[in-house]
DNA sequence: GTCTATAAGAAGATAGAC
DNA sequence: GTCTATCTTCTTATAGAC
């Protein structure tokens, strides 16, 4: 990696864990390999470098968004994967999209500063939001809708069984983010989750 | 209000804003009323202003703890309100405790500076982790527990049921820290949500 | 307890040699 | 592009008068 780009990831870091006010540039630039003085022939200034971080999460989250198809109103679903819907896919699709959230290093680490910095920073509330509240709704609706559609599960409210259905997600990711070592018992209970989640509303309500 | 008490007021207000390391001595001394060296006579430094504040919320965390007989390991649930559970009682219940949580002033600064600090300070996120997930949880259980009990709710699984009760609660508590205007809509959704979570489970699983 | 003046120190950023 | 030395600014905190 050029040192251009492992300032940032080194930067990235060391926000998400302290929080960009509280991490100093010869922080960094020690992580870097480099001095200080250094590092301001790479970037102009702190801010600078916040700034790049930010341009590229947004450049990913985009890219993430357009891969899902979540960009205009019309969410096409991997039809191969979810048709039919039975219970073990919808199982072990939850249960993944949950340990990437956790696992990818990028993920958790601009999640975790965003969730810090999202207060100062309306952009960054927005980002959120979109992120973790209103994409994987649209997505989630459009699976679940689908669902409802070939009568595998019934319901009359679609955003709410979508926000029953998705709640437990972000709520048990929040817990592992500040408790890693809950991670074993918080899957265990999802998957719980989702297999009870699909018997009922996998009958008439 | 005594100067004492308006600084943490004060302090608290900021800190929730802006988190501890963005909020200047000053801009609390300006805000009481006072110039930053004043300040001194009342706390010996910025840090004991943070201290005082996070005492006070321990004080008041638990005093919240023993009024909901969450203490122990038999929480003991009201049972004048609760015996029975209509499903009016657990709208009014839930909606109350929602609005509550958003409204009080106290309790939406000090969550939001949790939230902003919770990545520095371990003992911050072990007091989140408490108020907003694991006492909720255990006192819905209890709640649950015995509308299952009384056979007003059926499951087998009472752990899931409280989660799958309580995370739309916390998911949109936090799109609405985050988003204030998202309320009437948040409000209305989690009505829907604790009626059909009672259709759902008001029969046999 | 509040003020003005100021010390002490930290952190971002620049200058200029190599 | 990296370094050492240094500047500048900002912020916490203290001194001492009232």
């Amino acid at each position: 990696m050029d040192t251009k780009q492992k300032i940032l990831d080194e930067a990235l870091t060391l926000f998400s864990e302290k929080g960009y006010a509280n991490v100093f540039v010869s922080e960094i630039a020690e992580r870097v390999g480099i001095k200080a003085p250094s590092l301001y022939k790479h970037y102009k200034s702190k801010q600078a470098i916040f700034g790049a971080i930010i341009e590229e999460m947004h450049r990913r989250f985009l890219e993430q968004a357009k891969h899902l198809n979540i960009q205009g109103n019309n969410p096409i679903v991997d039809a191969e994967i979810y048709s039919g819907l039975p219970e073990e896919e919808l199982v072990r699709l939850g249960i993944n999209l949950f340990l990437y959230q956790l696992h990818d290093d990028y993920t958790r680490r601009i999640r975790k500063m965003l969730t810090i910095e999202q207060f100062h920073n309306k952009d960054l509330a927005i980002a959120y939001m979109h992120q973790y509240m209103d994409d994987p709704m649209f997505y989630f609706t459009a699976l679940l809708k689908q669902a409802v559609d070939q009568g595998v599960l019934q319901t009359d409210n679609v955003e709410v069984m979508t926000l029953q259905f998705y709640a437990p997600f972000y709520t048990l990711m929040t817990v592992c983010d500040r408790d890693p070592e809950r991670e074993a018992e918080s899957v265990q209970i999802l998957e719980d989750h989702i297999r009870q989640f699909n018997k009922l509303y996998g009958r008439a309500v």
